[in-house]
DNA sequence: TCCTTGACTTGTC
DNA sequence: CGACAAGCCAAGG
């Protein structure tokens, strides 16, 4: 564990910040793609770039990585949640729901930045 | 500069 | 639905 920014967020690239504003801009209740924040980023393609943004992801940042989920809506490896399910009880206490696949409703919650 | 890594996404079997 | 492969990108050594 060498995060950069462990020290100063100022530090950390130019593509990381970006996708650390972005998933702070994930409202409560909503839960965005790597491709979508990727795409807001202004990478599309760099779905695998934000989730290497958000494992440095700083906890001194507060960033919701657990509104964070894949396309399918499929949680991540919530590991870093404080235990498999961790990142689930998080998002149901944000008022997201779940289908019974444990997967996330994308259909409801998938966050639009056109609202 | 090149190679490796990774919390991704899509398509095919 | 599950497993595998190909393609995209950025950061680090």
């Amino acid at each position: 564990m060498n995060c950069r920014a462990c020290s100063d967020p100022g530090k950390m690239p130019v593509f990381y910040q970006k996708v650390y504003a972005i998933t702070a801009r994930i409202p409560r209740g909503k839960v965005a793609s790597y491709g979508q924040i990727a795409s807001l980023a202004g990478n599309p393609f760099a779905a695998r770039a934000v989730g290497n943004a958000m494992k440095q992801a700083p906890e001194m940042l507060s960033l919701p990585c657990h509104r964070v989920v894949r396309q399918s809506g499929e949680l991540t490896a919530c590991r870093s949640f404080g235990g498999a399910g961790g990142q689930r009880k998080l998002l149901e206490a944000e008022g997201i729901t779940f289908r019974e696949n444990g997967y996330v409703d994308m259909k409801q919650h998938q966050w639009k930045t056109e609202g």
